[in-house]
DNA sequence: GCATCGCTCAGGGTTTCCCCTTAGATACAA
DNA sequence: TTGTATCTAAGGGGAAACCCTGAGCGATGC
């Protein structure tokens, strides 16, 4: 349905200036149909708008990139993102994939290369960051085949369940069992073994490498 | 020595797509006279064409937008800095300001409004983001005068010794006190000694608040 | 119906953390 | 010399963290 051959692009970054950077790197090789500044607001314009690809920035107030690419998907799974970061950490790269994105650049990409890698995904292909590409294809190409790449790209944070994760956003925030328990108004008993499972669960052994666990992939 | 009236304008930051987005909101209001990606190249630049103001990344490799402003400032201390960033960490505010910058907005400032701040650091004033400002007024305004405003402006960090610092430094990375006894070849009783100093003079009250308290100043 | 899973809690145990006091060795400055 | 600061270290005590076992309850799935 578009008019020109360009790729319709959606910008969603929370700064300004970074959106004003993609602009006028990109503004005379695709047609930018819309952009946002919080999740919110995204999720409904892309809904209403459908473009071809969604530059996402990954670290946002309110959930982030992630929530996007959630609130998106669940209705229209052919929208195609491009996840935009300044961050190569594992972590992000593996939820945002995970999230439904088809590439992830890091935002030092010079202007011809991310209008390249828009015109790919607008194409079908997958786009990672040189730096990120063998990384990536360690996860997928680890063990088994099919389904059972979905686990071996994140033996991590993916199986935690929601009250874990809720738990370890506390630990990480330094709250003490207490006053986990007061917060989620559950027994310290109970804040235990949650704790007790997550450290199971990602190979740690205290409270104290799971904050800097945490704070390495920026998840507090 | 400018030929127009407009201030003389550096750029430093490792990211293309930011540098470019600075570039589109505010070139035609100030001369862009150049910019740099990395520590090295950017102090060469700076001190060969002093600009009237430099747009300072504050996280860069090899030593940040804090290793240029030192290098910069070692030789040509007449030049100001404005320092950029997408953090607004005390940490990071206090350290730039104290190697010498002049103000410190986060990326989420509009064109605009970047623009002015530019004229105003060109003009010699002082400026800083809005929900940095009671901060920073905070810190100047306590306590004694003059030289104690140094001592005043980071009533944390800088009152560790070497020693607590370190022990600082393995405590943020998730060590135990076993661990760091070993790793420092001290006893875990002096561990004790130091740690409790340090929580002491940061007044905090456990190590969780301090992995948390270090990692958010990006300390690790 | 039965199995599985997640969330909830308990008891009881070991280890680690944190605080308090005290104190010797060194080094540097007044 | 005396004072001040740092690094080292110890004892003792209370609190918190961590581990293990066991168990009830609700939801989901076969």
């Amino acid at each position: 349905m578009t008019i020109s051959n360009k790729p319709r692009v959606f910008l969603v970054d929370d700064h300004e200036l970074i959106r004003s950077g993609i602009r006028a790197e990109i503004a005379g090789s695709v047609d930018i149909i819309g952009e946002a500044d919080e999740v919110g607001a995204a999720i409904e314009i892309i809904l209403e708008r459908s473009p071809d690809v969604v530059l996402l920035d990954v670290h946002m107030p309110d959930g982030g990139g992630q929530a996007v690419l959630r609130g998106v998907c669940e209705v229209d799974s052919s929208v195609k993102f491009l996840a935009l970061s300044v961050s190569d950490a594992a972590g992000d790269v593996i939820s945002v994939i995970r999230a439904g994105a088809r590439g992830y650049v890091t935002k030092n990409i010079s202007g011809p290369e991310l209008i390249d890698a828009i015109y790919r995904i607008a194409a079908g292909d997958v786009v990672f960051s040189p730096r990120l590409a063998g990384f990536v294809l360690d996860a997928f190409t680890a063990d088994t085949p099919d389904q059972a790449n979905v686990a071996v790209v994140d033996p991590e944070l993916d199986q935690l369940t929601a009250r874990e994760r809720q738990v370890l956003r506390l630990i990480a925030r330094g709250y003490s069992y207490k006053d986990i328990a007061k917060e989620l108004e559950i027994s310290t008993k109970t804040v235990e073994s949650h704790v007790s499972s997550v450290l199971r669960k990602l190979q740690l052994s205290s409270r104290y490498q799971l904050s800097h666990w945490a704070s390495e992939r920026h998840l507090f």
